[in-house]
DNA sequence: CTCAGCTCCTGCGGGC
DNA sequence: TGCCCGCAGGAGCTGA
């Protein structure tokens, strides 16, 4: 599910049902997900106000009225649902299968904020100050710090193909496997190229258009595939919005180019885009 | 250090 | 209709 969009859609749904509000109650279904629970998550969280809600690349953090943040990642199949008082007819998306619902939070409100992951990609742990997963992360890239000489630092000597260079999370954090296929396309940069070798006013413009489409995508609540919603249960519709991503085989976009996308594969991972426009 | 490949896990859609 | 295969938004780890 979840890049930089669709993880900041979920912080934001997350926020009116969390600030300020106490936890009353933490309910663990499983031992852990990627990883095991910390063992004092309960102990910790329950009882403990939310002061705030951050987001830190595709990590959600819930900062807590005692020295410790809950640190959450969505992994590939991640959501959260907001149910209870107040909410009205909430539906439930019988897809959403209630045997992958994993973590339970229900707050002093009586609404019930469920993590469900069907693959279990997803992470959740309790942090003091920092950590080492978030140590290793690169600038956001909404950030001011993040620009066009900050990216060629990173890519000084790098041999790798740009593409997989931006799914770094040390190069740039919060890029995923469709923002960087719509970013290079927006930029016109072959997802082949040496990240090394692309030259500076080039790189300009990509930092430009990656700042674009993530904000376009953040305005239009994320991108909905599969069946993702937002916490609310609405769909994002930035997937409409889609230059290239999963369009193999559509014309280009791009006025007047005339060319067709392609899928090829990276990394093991698909990657989109116009062999005519992108160089 | 850098990089490609593998791995974790479940669900779904397309092809036969 | 039913089964099998490939693929899916992530990212840490391993070994070359």
């Amino acid at each position: 599910m979840p890049e930089l969009p669709e993880v900041e859609t979920v912080r934001r749904g997350l926020q009116p049902h969390l600030e300020g509000r106490r936890i009353a109650r933490l309910t663990l279904n499983r031992d852990g997900l990627r990883w095991k629970f910390p063992p004092d998550l309960v102990q910790v969280a329950t009882g403990a106000t939310v002061t705030g809600l951050r987001r830190r690349s595709k990590y959600v953090l819930l900062d807590l009225d005692r020295e410790a943040a809950i640190l959450i990642h969505l992994g590939m199949s991640g959501r959260m649902l907001i149910e209870g008082a107040g909410l009205g007819d909430f539906h439930r998306d019988p897809a959403i299968l209630p045997r992958h619902d994993h973590v339970v939070f229900e707050t002093d409100a009586g609404t019930r904020i469920t993590l469900n992951d069907a693959r279990r990609f997803g992470m959740v742990d309790l942090i003091r100050g920092s950590s080492p997963l978030l140590d290793v992360l690169g600038p956001e890239p909404l950030g001011d710090d993040f620009t066009g000489a900050v990216l060629a630092a990173a890519f000084v000597g790098r041999r790798a193909p740009v593409k997989a260079a931006l799914l770094d999370q040390g190069v740039v954090a919060g890029l995923g496997n469709i923002y960087v296929s719509e970013a290079l396309h927006r930029a016109g940069i072959d997802p082949r190229r040496a990240a090394g070798r692309i030259g500076r006013a080039r790189l300009d413009a990509l930092v430009s258009h990656i700042k674009d489409v993530l904000t376009e995508a953040i305005a239009a609540g994320g991108s909905s595939l599969r069946d993702h919603r937002q916490t609310t249960g609405e769909l994002g519709y930035f997937q409409h919005s889609f230059r290239v991503y999963d369009r193999e085989g559509a014309p280009c976009p791009r006025p007047g180019c005339g060319g067709s996308i392609q899928r090829i594969v990276q990394s093991g991972r698909s990657s989109f885009w116009c062999p005519r426009c992108q160089r």
